[in-house]
DNA sequence: CTAGGATCCTGTCAGC
DNA sequence: TGCTGACAGGATCCTA
């Protein structure tokens, strides 16, 4: 579910609602959810900074330990105080009382708000680890930069390493591009009129170029969204946040047209993932000088 | 090393 | 109504 800027959307929000605050109590309801060291190291400990690497959410502690947590498909942070603030899977946990039925883990502070972990399918953790634990955390090692963090260059010579590779498998391979999922990754092979299916080795510099620009140009405009809309996550009916709604050119838009010539978006499967294009605007066979 | 498919888990929805 | 299979905003593991 949540991708980058899902994800940063997530760390702005709980920049203003949980820095500095004390956790007094972690209650795990789902052992499956909680990894690393043990939570007794993290109760009474005051989170001083919230960071972000791809689709990881790190929380640093005054004791030098950190949190990790990767909300994968159906991951969601809820914190109920005065107000509540909820972001990532959008479904009913972002209104219903809390702990609810998907809730994995929470945490009591202090001051007696509560941040709590949700996640339907179980994909998603938490995970404490020491300074030398993160630094040697598989996934964070290696994960690639993110779009604004290589040039077009960089991002071209990762994708020759993967000739023949269908190019929405490569963009969605963290080791080559970090915070891309299944939206951003359509959406910005629209703006590029390349369709996801197509091999790497039949796509030209100028369209991998475009590619890279399309990726940064959605994910920028996502989070600008849901940086300044984050009340639209807390609306009554438990809708999705804005980018969908607003932004989406293809993704969940199957049946409908193409805002830029009227056709159909199709929906099909690549890379084993459902996947929408308009048949136009990314034609299959296309020439790439 | 790369490429592709199965797998983890729960819930919903379409089609009998 | 009840069943069944497909599918879901992710990443890893296993095989060739």
């Amino acid at each position: 579910m949540p991708e980058l800027p899902e994800v940063e959307t997530i760390r702005r929000g709980l920049d203003k609602c949980i820095l500095n605050k004390r956790i007094k109590s972690v209650t795990i309801l789902c052992e499956k959810s909680w990894r690393g060291l043990d939570k007794a190291l993290i109760e009474g400990q005051k989170i001083i900074e919230i960071d972000r690497r791809g689709k990881a959410l790190l929380m640093q502690l005054e004791n030098e330990l950190w949190l990790m947590t990767h909300l994968r498909m159906t991951g969601q942070m809820i914190f109920v105080g005065d107000e509540r603030f909820a972001a990532g899977h959008p479904d009913g946990g972002f209104t219903e009382k809390m702990p609810g039925r998907h809730t994995r883990i929470y945490f009591e502070f202090t001051d007696g708000t509560h941040l709590y972990f949700n996640d339907q399918r179980k994909f998603g953790f938490i995970k404490a680890l020491d300074e030398l634990g993160l630094a040697e955390d598989e996934f964070l090692k290696r994960l690639a930069p993110e779009p604004w963090d290589m040039n077009e260059e960089e991002f071209w010579q990762r994708l020759q390493r993967h000739q023949n590779s269908i190019i929405k498998a490569v963009i969605l391979d963290q080791h080559v591009i970090a915070g891309v999922g299944n939206i951003y990754a359509d959406e910005g092979c629209y703006l590029a009129g390349l369709y996801p299916g197509t091999r790497v080795k039949a796509i030209s510099r100028e369209t991998a170029d475009e590619l890279l620009h399309g990726l940064r140009e959605v994910m920028q405009r996502s989070i600008d969204s849901g940086g300044s809309t984050m009340k639209d996550y807390v609306r009554a009916d438990g809708t999705r946040g804005s980018y969908l709604e607003k932004f989406a050119q293809v993704f969940r838009r199957d049946g409908e047209v193409c805002r830029k010539c009227g056709s159909e978006i199709l929906k099909t499967r690549v890379a084993g993932r459902g996947t929408h294009y308009c048949p136009k605007c990314q034609p299959k066979g296309k020439v790439d000088a």
